[in-house]
DNA sequence: AAGACCATGTAACCAGTTACATGATTAG
DNA sequence: CTAATCATGTAACTGGTTACATGGTCTT
């Protein structure tokens, strides 16, 4: 997955490890979560296969950078991954898998538990949030409007998540609540 | 974290690795994807490490069947995990990678590539509506109906997203359809 | 002087996936 | 007789995580 996606990246323009980094760190972390390690194997990977190519620049005084490229081939891999929508995986979710079992809790505790949740989300999407404006102006930049568009819709999905999060947190913290006072 | 969701399923009851198999591909399957091979090895490495133990049945004719319970050791590592809420990992959403970079692709493949996603998570939703009838009959078997209400509220997670993930698919087709007009 | 930012990675490990392998019983 | 269900796994691989390692520049 993460492979396609720095693919991706570079088939917008060239670009060092850590300015991909970058990019899943700022603005795709809302999709992703990609750490540095897996990103430099990735992109030896990709290196190998033949999938990308790699410039080094040396830069007086700064270490050196490698800037990588994508090939014809690499375009080509993208291309057909961009369009296949056979198996799609539904993703895990740990937050789920934990509340599943969280009869086990005193109540008090499961619903600060939950209450942690919703604040972590909602601070997700307060970031997101910001990084929307951000993309504003960047898009304008943009010659491809048509790319803009489906980052929007990428980002949608990650606001609406968030939001949708925070409020089942609501309604379960409701019913725990409700369901205390009937034992009383 | 599939090591724990064993360990849980441990703590309701005893089970063989095949029962908890079941769990996971009849119940479970909105929130975890677990395969066998790994259900096995999990299983020997909890007995490994002390949380679980085996007993061995054999059966008349059938092959034998491997009976794992949970041990002390086993139900305080399952009561620390399903208490620490802290740093909670998000899940990667690889539709949304996917569909990050659907610009590249025509429109029309784009469009179709999204109903297919809608429709893969309608049919989720269904079968999420079809268990949660059969979990109400169990619920009322159930003694401890605390743990039934942390059920139920997974369940609603579930239902809620797959209906999340349709509407936003439907809003990126209606905006797909809106720009492809604007382009004529 | 301290901390953030730029820039690169390796090694070991853990968790999840795919493919392969076997064999009996039971229901249609 | 065929397919589903019960029941167990191993091996190899892929993908993601954690910890470790280095070192310069630029800003406060």
């Amino acid at each position: 997955m993460l492979k396609h996606g720095i693919l991706g990246l570079l088939s917008y323009y060239d670009r060092t490890g850590y300015e991909i980094m970058e990019v899943f760190k700022n603005s795709l972390s809302f999709m992703w979560n990609a750490n540095t390690s897996q990103v430099y194997r990735e992109l030896q990977n990709l290196k190998d296969s033949g999938f990308a190519q790699v410039t080094v620049i040396e830069q007086d005084g700064k270490p050196n950078k490698k800037v990588y490229s994508i090939t014809e081939a690499g375009r080509e891999e993208l291309l057909q991954w961009a369009g296949d929508y056979e198996n799609l995986k539904f993703p895990n979710f740990p937050i789920l898998m934990k509340l599943f079992f969280g009869g086990m809790l005193p109540k008090e505790e499961a619903i600060a538990a939950i209450q942690k949740v919703k604040q972590v989300y909602c601070e997700r999407g307060r970031e997101l949030e910001k990084l929307l404006s951000c993309l504003d102006s960047y898009k304008a930049e943009t010659e491809n409007r048509n790319y803009a568009m489906f980052w929007d819709m990428t980002a949608d999905f990650g606001r609406g998540y968030a939001r949708f999060v925070a409020d089942w947190c609501d309604r379960c913290v409701e019913q725990i609540e409700k369901s205390r006072e009937e034992n009383k």
